[in-house]
DNA sequence: TTATCCTATTGATCTAAATCAGTTTATTTA
DNA sequence: TAAATAAACTGATTTAGATCAATAGGATAA
């Protein structure tokens, strides 16, 4: 079998595509790019900006308030589409920078739109991947407002692990996971000395380990308890549509 | 000159809309229904759900936590659409209920994808909406995660206004609000108690005040600063295109 | 190979917001 | 129009997470 790529194999979990559909894909990923570590790839204020497909590397989009506090909003692993909204709104409206060295491939939002008029399948999987990364903002905004750092940070890790699942970079027991304590802690509204006091919690009650870059589960069901966290869409073995 | 309907209006402020193209949203608004409050018009993990264009009335989308916390995600007010996600995703991830008496129009997704196709500035403009309510959605997050609770609701109250100022149901004075303190303190990730006086503080001070469902800005200028809020796409007046 | 920086870690203290326990004032409803 | 219910408001107390202040281990630079 051919590598599809991350993109393929995550709206592969959506619709089953056909040869032709994995060649737009392919087309799509001809303007590759890198990008160094802690440069900004798209900045706030930002316009006429490129939307890309995340193909190698973590990013994270961010946002920086007055005071110097930075909230990060989503991290985009591969498979992601990453400025998308910035390419609809003509200014970006928050800061996206790589975690990681990041390859990327820019897609005109030409293509991408005549992409949907001649392949609807692809759109829909498209849309419909589209939609999920805006069920996992809100899924995020949930945790801030309502959920306590201990279940806010276990359900944020699930979801991760469940995410680079999808495209092959995870398993149930675990994943790569190249953020610092204070990246966690930006993303999910506490400091990092909170962040690591609750890391130690969830070790010390034997749920899951962070330790050299390595996110490890054990004991993936209190885990799923305690974070409330959905399995729906993780409980699925092959795409919903054929 | 005639009513355009808040869809048409909130979407003329983006680009200057053609006879023909306020004709087909007019045409999208032909199945008008009414939903009662307290009622859910769409439940979690209900599928094959309708979408709606919001035309009167103020409606919540939420999510309930285990505990029985809940955390309210967005408003919608008339002009907005509704239970889109829950179209492209098959199945609803959240909970959308009438906050006011709601009439609203059901539109299906083929229309929209036909509309998409026929009438592409019509498009552009759907979709920038689209990703303003996307923008607002972080901008919440954002508020969640890194503001404190003084700054979350003046931010809150003002984006409000904005919104509704947009559509013609405010002014830079103030808007019409029909939430109680619960559903603000639900929407704040805070308690009803906190937003009581949180209030009281920003009467106080002279900021604003909220009174008999009325919201009244006192301060604007000191409101904006404290609450850190982007007046970028509230200083605009007509459309950015033409 | 020492100096510098970043990240992880821990203890002590502080504070914003929650919780608890009411009273008061509006709305519904009967 | 009285009774019932929901919403607004307030004080006292508690607590989750922040802040402050260090220590220590790797990594990077010079």
């Amino acid at each position: 079998m051919i590598d599809v790529g991350p993109l393929a194999r995550k709206l592969g979990a959506y619709v089953a595509l056909s040869e032709a559909e994995l060649k737009v894909l392919e087309t799509m990923h001809r303007k590759r790019q890198v990008f160094p570590v802690r440069r900004d790839m798209v900045h706030e204020g930002q316009s006429n900006q490129s939307a890309y497909i995340l193909a190698k590397g973590w990013a994270c989009s961010y946002k920086i308030l007055p005071d110097g506090n930075r909230q990060i909003v989503d991290f985009q692993i591969p498979g992601d589409f990453l400025g998308l909204r910035s390419v609809l709104f003509r200014t970006a409206d928050h800061n996206i920078v790589p975690i990681t060295k990041v390859e990327a491939s820019e897609v005109a939002v030409s293509d991408l739109l005549t992409t949907f008029s001649t392949s609807p399948r692809l759109a829909t999987a498209i849309l419909w991947a589209a939609s999920r990364d805006e069920a996992m903002v809100v899924e995020h905004l949930v945790g801030l407002g309502r959920r306590n750092a201990l279940q806010r940070t276990a359900h944020f890790l699930l979801e991760m692990g469940t995410r680079l699942k999808l495209v092959g970079l995870g398993t149930a027991e675990g994943f790569y996971c190249p953020l610092s304590q204070f990246m966690l802690a930006d993303a999910l509204g506490l400091t990092a000395v909170h962040i690591n006091r609750v890391l130690r919690i969830l070790r010390e009650d034997g749920l899951l380990v962070v330790h050299n870059k390595q996110v490890r589960f054990l004991d993936r069901a209190r885990l799923v308890t305690l974070a409330d966290f959905d399995t729906a869409y993780l409980d699925q073995d092959g795409p919903l549509l054929r």
